[in-house]
This record gives structure tokens, sequence and C-alpha cells, in this order.
DNA sequence: TTATAATCTTCGTATAAGCGAAAAGTAAAA
DNA sequence: TTTTACTTTTCGCTTATACGAAGATTATAA
């Protein structure tokens, strides 16, 4: 069946989808079941749905792809919520934690044409507050993203890119990276890595700290000199 | 049962009451049916909810009186949909139509913290764009509501106040005015008023036009002289 | 290769929201 | 007052979204 209504609910599951597959191949139901907090039935009986009408396929492996109308409203609601995150946060002042809440129900209520006033409005920003790309109307620009930080060797300094959309779901690490000025741009020193320990030590300005590995792969940096 | 999780087509019920409330005694459920375009046995049944869970009491004569907790809840929604309208059109720059209809999906996903931060950014209005006072936090304030235009009698100049949110809900309305240009503020001549043709003429600069009585009750205007 | 863990699938159930058809009750008009 | 018109209520059914329990598959590890 080809799509029918959108609802919200389904455009939390394609966008899930969409930012699983970014971050680990290959993208399969019980992922995806986590990163919406669902139990496995529900997981089961809404792709079904998704499939159905048409915006995910079932590959051989249990392999879930977005269809091309998937990937099209993934990037809808992507681009919607990250231009609701930079009204919340640079006209209304709100903190990263809150502005990533908020924009996740509003993303669902904002038309096409709100989005692209609001873009206007903005003065059309390119990324997140959180750093990550907004994708564009008629998007598919190759960009090369930045390096997740667990696999950055220790000595080195690099510059924080984003954080990623995975990671902006975790309130506690966005609140964590609030507390240590963790932010795009912010310059950073890797003082040691111990995979073993599942740690690695960061240093910014003054402030030294501690940073679960699992934590570390959410976030993305660059190197100095581009 | 106490309120329990409030979702939005509960909102929009106890908005449809509390506005019907506002506009013509008493409110039965017939009419919010109407108002809120459901079958009688959709309406029965979501009255039993509303009443189960706290928002409306039922008297006697079948009269639907909102409790305490249904008007705090009225005000709250209508509040965040004035101010959503007065995003919309001040910052946004969309029109009186689209900006009440962006603003019903809105207004449900507002939390109480964007909407103070929103009242901050435009200055804490006090109408929406179509003139509607909007409820303040502590509200009750007792302000003398304004007379239907269908009242005034034939010769008389008066200027427009507000199109009710009862008549916000009709499309064509709204764009007749827009197209007369019948803004709050707007200096209007009632020249002939025919309630048995269901008719009223008006004269708005040198522009003169008919309006049905009915379409009339839904606009409030006062005396130029305060 | 077998045992354990992860995953998928089916089944029964629940709730919110909706519909239409038709019976029952109430109000208005003739 | 009787008939007509509106309202309310009941009944059966639908869809989207969720759950848990338990069986069926696959993977992964030992």
């Amino acid at each position: 069946m080809e799509p029918s209504k959108i609802t919200p609910t389904i455009e939390d599951y394609v966008k899930a989808v969409y930012v699983l597959a970014e971050e680990a191949q290959p993208v399969i139901a019980a992922r995806v079941a986590d990163e919406m907090g669902v139990s496995p039935s529900t997981m089961f009986s809404t792709l079904r749905r998704l499939e159905s009408e048409g915006y995910v396929r079932v590959e051989r492996r249990k392999e879930i792809h977005l269809t091309v109308e998937g990937k099209k409203v993934a990037e809808g609601i992507l681009r919607r919520h990250f231009l609701t995150e930079r009204l919340l946060t640079d006209l209304l002042g709100l903190d990263w934690v809150k502005a990533h809440q908020e924009a996740h129900r509003l993303e669902h209520a904002i038309s096409s044409e709100v989005e692209e006033r609001l873009a206007k409005l903005l003065h059309h920003p390119t990324t997140c507050p959180h750093g990550n790309r907004i994708p564009g109307k008629r998007s598919s620009s190759s960009h090369r993203k930045g390096l997740p930080l667990h696999r950055v060797p220790a000595g080195k300094k690099v510059v924080l890119e984003c954080i990623t959309e995975g990671g902006e779901r975790d309130a506690r690490l966005l609140g964590f990276m609030q507390q240590h000025r963790l932010f795009p741009g912010t310059k950073v020193q890797v003082l040691d890595v111990a995979p073993s320990l599942g740690i690695m030590s960061l240093k910014v300005g003054r402030d030294e700290f501690s940073l679960g590995i699992e934590a570390a792969k959410k976030i993305r940096v660059h190197h100095n000199k581009p």
C-alpha cells in the first residue's frame, strides 16, 4: 500500500531508522525498538505497517532500509526538528537539553510553509544547536562526517563538531556536556583512552574529566587544520 | 477518575466547550459535536471520558459545564493558541487564515516554559491577531466584551474589536474579512440591517458589501468614544 | 556442535478515537 | 395533543498504538 496518512508515531519510527542508519549498520528491528522504547511486539506490528505503507523495505537478513519516500519523510522531520531547536535556543533562549525535548514534540506540528518561513527568519542556519547539519530542501549534499571522539588517539587535540541525533536523545549526556562546556567548536584534548575500562580522559580548557567510550561514540570531532 | 494523561483531542473538546460557553448558553452535546465535526456517538463516548476524567460536569438538562480543572485546561490551550498565532503572524509573516490553522496544530505541542518565553519574546501581547483577548496566567480579569456586530443599529459607526474564536474556525469568513480589510481596529459603518433577509450591509472606507447575520454574530465591535 | 543469548513472530488484550444504524427520550410546532 | 424534529444513548465495528507472554528462529559463544 502507498503512504496514506502519516502520523507522528510513524514519523518517529522513520526518523529513528534514519538516525540509526547513520551511526551503525545494519539497522535491525531490535535496535529501532530500543531507540523508540517500545516492546518487540509493538515494534513488529509497526514495522509491518511501515513496510506496507512504503516507508521501509526489510531485506533478507532482517535489515531495515528506508525507501525513497521514507528517506524524504525522515529528512523532512529532521529538518523541522533542527529548525525548531534553533528557534528555541536562538530566539526563545532555551538551553540545549530542553530545546531537544520540546522540538521533539513541535516538529510534528510544523507545516512546510512554516518550515520555510522559519528557515528564513533564522537566516537559513546550516546546523542545529548541537552541531548537526540540517538537511536541505533538496539535500544529498555530500558532507564528510566528523570522526567519532572515541577514535581519537591519546594526546591529540581536536575540535568538537556535533553530538549526533542519537546522542541528543540522551538528556544526561547533553547535561554532562553542557556542564563541561562541550559545545560545537570547543577545543578538546584527548589525554588518555582506555578501551578496557570503557573510559577516556579529556581536557577542555583547564577542566579534566572522564567520559565513557559509549558516550564518546555519539560525539563527532574534526581536526583543527582544515 | 481524576485527570490522567491529557491528549490533544481532549484539549480540543474542552476548548470547544469553553468557546461555545462564551457565545451561547446552554452548551449541549450536539453543539459541541457540530463544533468538533464528530458524530453523535463519538461525542457521546468522548463526553463520558471528559466527565470521568473531571474536565466537565453534565447538569440536569444535559448542559455541559467545565470544571475548574477544565477551565484551566481550556484557558491554557487558548493562551497557547493565541500566542502561537502572534508568533506566526508577527514573526513569520503568515496571514490570518493560515495562522489560525497552523496554530491549531502547534498549540498542543507547546509546554508552559515555551509559552512563557514566547509571551516575553512577543512583548506580552494582550490580543491575538483576530482581536481576541489572550487569557492571562492568572486570568479572571473581567473584560467587558464588545457588542456583536448584528446588534448594531443601521446608521451607526463602530470599530471592529475581534472575530471570536468560534468565527476563527471558519476559514471562509476569515478570508472574506481579510478581503474587505475587516481587521481589529477597522472603522465600520452599518448601512442597513435586514433580519428577515438574514443580511446586513456594511461600509468600510469606500467599500460597501453585505454580510450574513449569522456571520455578523461572530464579530464583536465597540463604540468609537470610550 | 551444542548451549546460550538475541531476535523475531504470534496471540490475546487494552485504550483512545472514530464511524454508522437504530432505538429511546425530549422539545417544539402544528 | 399529537406529530415532527432534534438529541441522546446503545450497539457493533474499525484503526493506530501500545502491552505482556510465550513460541519459533537465528546467532554467538563455549
